[in-house]
DNA sequence: CTGTTAGCGCCTTCAA
DNA sequence: TTGAAGGCGCTAACAG
């Protein structure tokens, strides 16, 4: 059924080495002949096995890629612009999801163990320095998406950059007792940073313009909206509560917003919330936040990681992608502005 | 590096064929030999090339997986359960993202084209005519999930019931004017019936009380809140409105939630509404809706495909999976209920 | 420029 | 029960 490089050959009146030079684009075929290949391989409706191929070139033409919380709409994004230009490609592409710390573990073993990839995106987590070294070692051409680190090439967003405009917003707005709610720094042992730059930005905004950085005022607490909602209905007990909270997630936003109902408070009236991410509710929910482009990071990604893979290049790339405030019902300035002023 | 077959060979000290045997679980090798060759495996930190292995074997042994929607939360579910499955086993998982129709036609000509699958599970559409010739004639065992037809073996749930608790969940409630609004029953040509299934449900579901099928209470959209927020509205302004609506997706009935808020209905009050898939915001937003298994869907179409794939049967095999009605805040009585009795 | 041939690592006969 | 050898389809080195 399925023809074979030799099929080809003897269908050309060539040898089965022409008929690979051919298909693998080298200069020393001439024109004729190369066109009597094609015809071939037209009329044959010729496909070369991708397996064997593999074998003989000792390399995988597999790319994979290592990503925590496979069910969040963040992470899908992404994995769409990773497959978008794989798909016009050699490369298949490989995933693993991870959701427990013992399974990040057997998956980065089983990558350079089974040595089914010729490169790993890892996203949103950081290899440590064991892993990276591993990695290394069984010679994985390795990208970062949306996290920083030291080992490898990356591609992240200015999460520091992003929580000072969203402070920021906050700020010119008005606010000045602005509470931060967000994740763990280091969330389930996963290494990705992404949490404490959006506070550094946080705290780097306050202090430009002298504002402290007031404890009572910064919570963390795991990514989820039930959570966030107890935390937030804290700081609306503080005797001198926040007139704005800036959540490191959108899905912690939400939270918030579910505490100030439930303490009735109106919003943005009485408390101004800001989320990041921009997930695909917050437009329907009318969360002001901060947008990063998670496709893009996706895309841009992997198109370095063929870069480096064509290359062999080795020194160290780092890409930083911008971060967009998506200003919609949920910011506005504080209520006892008027008063004050 | 890497240590082959052969390496293996020669520190135990036997043939080839006797190592592969006792990777392939062949009787046919002594106890002793066996241990002396698995100790060698083990020394070696060996793992048999999985290239070379499906070129000997003339399998491909992964499995492809054609979704569209691939951003969709209910989609994703599902690929978390076959990702689960297909984690312990042998099979690598290869996955189609179709997002238009010339995307989807490619990827079936692909697929047969490149025979890079042995297996294909085909989620939320159904394969025609032609394509379900050529897959077959490709000699590619493919299971659907998620969707009916007669082709294939599937994993699906059965809408018809999903429909008729729906309506009935109403029609419980007290409610004689029960308004639909589904997507198009085959949308984006995609060959999916799952929404006449569940229009179906309740055409039963009222009939089975006498209750007459009204058509200006029936509205078939795109599947978006925006499109079903529209053709609430004109529900609410028919002489006669519907006290209740089932939308056949909780995107539609959000949709619905929004039209009601803009006309000053409040739910359940004077209007009940009730959606159907249970994704992960309707239990933020409150809404009453069936859910069906989707993490169950993808392990069990899975399981069925290597099953399948292991016993060569060709037996059409279809699993039923059962639906919840998930009780929330948006459905009750409606408002005249005591008036009219 | 082009045909021939030796592997790539594994599985599977075929003899022994 | 086991070893040796041929073949899966392709690439790359070698000779011409």
């Amino acid at each position: 059924m399925a023809s074979t490089i030799k099929d080809v050959a003897k269908y050309a009146g060539v040898g089965v080495g022409t008929v690979s030079r051919v298909l693998n684009g080298s200069s020393l075929v001439s024109n004729e002949t190369r066109e009597k290949v094609r015809t071939a391989i037209r009329d044959l409706d010729y496909v070369p096995n991708t397996f064997a191929r593999r074998l003989s070139l000792g390399k995988t033409l597999t790319i994979g890629v290592i990503a925590p919380w496979f069910t969040r709409p963040s992470v899908v994004e992404r994995l769409r612009g990773i497959e978008q230009v794989l798909a016009d490609t050699q490369y298949d592409l490989n995933i693993f999801n991870i959701e427990t710390i013992e399974r990040r573990k057997r998956c980065f073993a089983d990558i350079v163990r089974y040595g089914k990839v010729d490169g790993l995106l890892v996203v949103s987590i950081i290899p440590n320095e064991e892993e990276a070294k591993k990695l290394k070692e069984a010679n994985i051409t390795t990208v970062q998406i949306d996290a920083r680190g030291y080992f490898f090439s990356q591609v992240a967003i200015d999460d520091i950059n992003g929580g000072m405009d969203a402070t920021n917003h906050l700020i010119a707005k008005g606010h000045k007792n602005i509470g931060f709610i967000s994740d763990y720094f280091s969330s389930n042992s996963l290494g990705n940073n992404s949490q404490e730059h959006r506070f550094i930005g946080y705290k780097q905004a306050l202090e430009a313009i002298g504002l402290p950085i007031r404890s009572e005022y910064i919570r963390q607490c795991p990514h989820s909206r039930e959570m966030a909602r107890q935390n937030a209905h804290e700081f609306f007990a503080l005797p001198d509560p926040p007139t704005a909270v800036f959540a490191a997630s959108d899905t912690q936003a939400f939270g918030v917003m579910e505490a100030a109902q439930e303490r009735g408070l109106q919003i943005p009236k009485d408390l101004s919330v800001i989320g990041y991410d921009d997930i695909e509710i917050s437009a329907y929910l009318n969360l002001t936040t901060i947008r990063q482009p998670l496709l893009e990071t996706g895309i841009q990604g992997t198109e370095l990681l063929l870069r480096i893979l064509a290359s062999g290049s080795d020194v160290i790339e780092k890409i930083i992608l911008p971060t967009d405030v998506i200003e919609r019902g949920t910011t506005g300035p504080p209520r006892n502005l008027n008063i004050e002023n």
